[in-house]
Order: C-alpha cells, then sequence, then structure tokens
RNA sequence: GGAGUUGAUCAAAGCAGUCGCUGCUCAAAUGUUUGACCCUGGUUGGUUAAACCUUUGGGGAGAGGAAAGUCCGGACUCCAUAGGGCAAGGUGCCAGGUAACGCCUGGGAGACGCGAGUCCACGGCCAGUGCCGCAGAAAAUAUACCGCCAGGUUAGAUUUUAUAACCUGGUAAGGGUGAAAUGGUGCGGUAAGAGCGCACCGCACUGGUGGUAACAUCAGUGGCAGGGUAAACCCCACCUGGAGCAAGACCAAAUAGGGGAACGUUAAUGCGGCCCGUAUAGUUCCCGGGUAGGUUGCUAGAUCUAUAUGGCGACAUAUAGACUAGAUGAAUGACUGUUCUCGACAAAAUCCGGCUUAUCGAUUAACUCCCACC
RNA sequence: GCGGGUGUAGUUCAAUGGUAGAACUCCAGCCUUCCAAGCUGAUUAUGAGGGUUCGAUCCCCUUCACCCGCU
C-alpha cells in the first residue's frame, strides 16, 4: 500500500473520482466534530455489535466517511489504555477509508477490551469495516 | 571484598526506513474580501498591495517523575478595595528559609540501631467541665476489704503465756483486681509502720553558667507536690472572606428591551454561617418566548542552564546564555528490518511550590560496620 | 477538568469510645399426606492499611471503590 502514487490533491479526487489517485490523510473532515453530528448517528443508526465494539452507522451524503469514538472510562480504566484504543481505530480507519461509503460512524467500546493485544484488535477492526459496508448498502 | 545508610541524575529499550497526526515558520498556487490605479458615460473588466480560507512543498518542535490522588499552599479571574466583631475551621518544641504552606533546612527532647543514620500531631489536665465499662475496699475529695500492731471486754483456762469473738485506736509495709492504685532501691527506726530520718535515683522550686531560643549543665532548698485522657469539650499563641479557567472577557447572530401579580427605602439583593458596615436601584413569582456558536484567557515563568559570592544548610544575590507541548470529541501512532539485558508505573487540559501514593531498572557521590593484606 | 458526598450480615437500615442489633433472605428442625403460611433454632458483617487510646464502627492520617453536581 506503500507503493500507491501520491501528489493529487482532495479536490481533484473528487472531480474525477478515479480509484488509481487515493491518499491516506486523516485530517478534520474525517472526524465528527461536534454534538450535532454526533446526536445525528445516534438518532437512528445501523448497528453492527460484535464482542467487544459496537459501531453505530448512518448516511452522510458527502463523498467520504467521517469517524467519531467513544470510549468509556468505565471499560478501560486508565488514560493510557483509551489513548491506545482511539489510536489502533484511528490508524485502521485511515488505512481503509476508500473501502467505506459514505457513512458517519461512532464507535463504542464494550467491556473486555483491554484483554485484547494490539494486533489482535487491528485484525478485528479491519473485518468490521466490510460487515458495515454490506450492512448499510442492503 | 562483603553488608548497609543517605542523596543526585537518567528512564515511551536502541538504531535505520516508509506512511500518518497537532501547532509554528518559509515559499508557491487557486479562491474570497478590502484599498489604490487604468479603460469606460456607467456596469462588466484589467493591474497591483494587504488580510483570510484551502491545497502543495521545505524546515523545525511535540507528555511525566510522578503528568495521578486532589491532601495542603499560592498566582490569576469575578464577587466590593477584601473591611470590623462573633461563630466555624486549621496549625502547635525552638530558630531560620520561602510568594505562601500542614512544605523545607538546622538545632533540642524522646524512641530505635554496634554505627553511618532513621522515626517522631512534640503547647497546656495545680482555668474550668466531662469520661474512665467489667473487676476491685477504693478510679480521684482518697479510702480501710483481707492483713499487721496496741489497748479493753467476754469466752476458755488452776495461773501465766497463748487462742477465739467483739469493740476502740494506730498503720499504708504486705495481699488480691485492673490498662492505670498517691515516688523507687537499700539502711536506720518503730508496738506495727510510715520521707519519720539518711544515701543514691526520680520530681518540684530558686540561683549560677552556656546558648538568639527550645534546652543542657552545676549548686542549693523542699521532703513529695500528685492517676490517665486535650487525634474529649476547652484554654493559650498564630493563621484563614467566598467561589473557581465549566473563573472571566470579547465578537457574531438572535431577541420579548413583553404582559400580569406581589414586596419594597425601618426594605430587597450582592453578602452561600450570623451581625455591623458598605455598594447597587429595583427584587420575587406566574404566563409566554428563547437556549447556540466562535475567539480569547493559553502559556516567557516565584522559568531553566552555567559560573561566582554569602550562608553549616534550606536558600538568597549577581553575571552570561536559552525559549522548551498548548490540544478542544481532544494531537506522539502504525508497519518493515535489525540489536540486546526483551523494556516498570503510567498521558498534559489555567499555571506554579510541596506532600502522598504507584514503579522495571541504570549510573554516580559521600559516609558507616565487618573481614583480609600492606 | 473543578467541586462535593458515601462505604456496617446476601438486601434495607440502627448503634454516647466499653460483648455490633432489627427486619426480610438463606439453612436446619417442628407442624402438614405434600407445599405454602406459622413456630423454634442457627449462620453470616464494620472496604483496606496505619496511628491516638487501657480499649476504636465511632477520633485522626493514607489508600481503594462507588455516587452526585457544574459545559
Amino acid at each position: 500500500m506503500h507503493d500507491e502514487p501520491r501528489g493529487a490533491p482532495d479536490y481533484l479526487l473528487d472531480q474525477n473520482l478515479s480509484e488509481t489517485n487515493q491518499n491516506f490523510t486523516f485530517t478534520k473532515a474525517h472526524r465528527l466534530l461536534d454534538k450535532k453530528q454526533f446526536n445525528r448517528v445516534f438518532q437512528n443508526p445501523d448497528k453492527l455489535i460484535c464482542t467487544k465494539l459496537v459501531l453505530l452507522a448512518v448516511k452522510n451524503g458527502l463523498d467520504h466517511p467521517r469517524l467519531g469514538l467513544a470510549i468509556s472510562k468505565k471499560n478501560a480504566k486508565h488514560a493510557v489504555t483509551r489513548n491506545w484504543v482511539k489510536r489502533v481505530v484511528r490508524e485502521s480507519f485511515r488505512l481503509n477509508q476508500h473501502l467505506i461509503g459514505s457513512l458517519d460512524i461512532v464507535i463504542l467500546s464494550r467491556f473486555g477490551i483491554v484483554e485484547l493485544d494490539s494486533s489482535q484488535l487491528k485484525e478485528l477492526i479491519d473485518k468490521q469495516w466490510a460487515k458495515l459496508t454490506r450492512l448499510c448498502a442492503s
């Protein structure tokens, strides 16, 4: 994936929708920023629940997906582990963003997420993106 | 060489590469706005400058010793400039340091250790009050249960001695209870005893010496004050106004800046313990309406590093140099290769000074004890 | 982030510094053909670690867990 050609800015990508001119940035445009945007997702979402995570998704009408995280203090006690979960999820989102449709996604943690190690969590999340896209397309 | 004591410094394991995140800075491009100029009757338009948004490229920076707990103390902001009294709370050997402290340094008393050293909420129950369960004679004005001793009466007895019971008096040595019982040991003394007397120890008072002081030490006097508890009320000395960056300020947008009722200058609110004092000119309830963001505060400071001087030290002063996170659903990660000893506790959120708690280790300085050798 | 509060049997609550108690629950027995109800009996606790005190649920310190308020 590191051999992808680079240099094409986003506004060009938006114009011709080329599959070859992808890049893998993660800016504020790719996040849910305020309470309104979060509430919109919590209103009427498509849910995908597995043992350690809950994913909520809703279509957003933009050209790219957006991500929001809600990792509670109850499930991940220390700030270090909360930050670790967020970073792994964000990294996976960044690398897989072009496989996901135009969705607003909120990810919640469930009990036991601390027991996973870094590679297990990454593998788990990588699987969820494809499932989620199929769920929302149907 | 071994065993220890006290500090100081470091600590995302290190190196290389690719992708990515948040500020800062430089350059370029597109766009928007504003100003000036040009063409023109006017508009459109063109040139140039500045600011802003977005994108691209380059450079550089980017979690801790505890960032934690929120246990103390400050800065800062608003309430009134932070006032007076009472209440409430805190601190508590002495001297110093500090912006301040419940912190730190040095010294003293006490306890522990062979020692280097360590620990220590360490004012006052002869100002007053309260409490001390059970047990015990008695738990605070001391008292007299068992004892011990003397005298008397009665019983018994040939008589005396001795014995038993009762009464009166003396005693605080001995006994048992308890966490705690009115100085300890020894000698003298006595009917038995007792600081009744003496020696030593302890205690209290007075004076001298050393020390800024806490205190230490010496001499004399008194014969002995008087239980514990103040992290019980309390007394004494000192300190403390309240709320907290979700404090507060500004901008844009929107508006209801409305209607009704009640209270009211001897009053209401600020003033969130109470009163005084003081400031403001309204305040409260009901109906109805609205609810929403952005910027700033936000990191240059009781700052850090080095040197010199003063001080036992905490620390202070002077000179030179450095700029070292500032996010806002919240930034430090992922992957690949490689090396080793296979990597603890753990993430800034206004900022500092401490304390406490968690913690794999590494380096280093000073000192103590033991063993061996010279 | 800032500021408050609470920890006692399995549950809900009491308890001047002096043997931690009540109700419900659970268990055993009695009663009943059996179950329920009733009666009798028994088990079970001061979040943890220190300190003050002769003696701490209580007073003080540290720590852990939980709850609440403020955009």
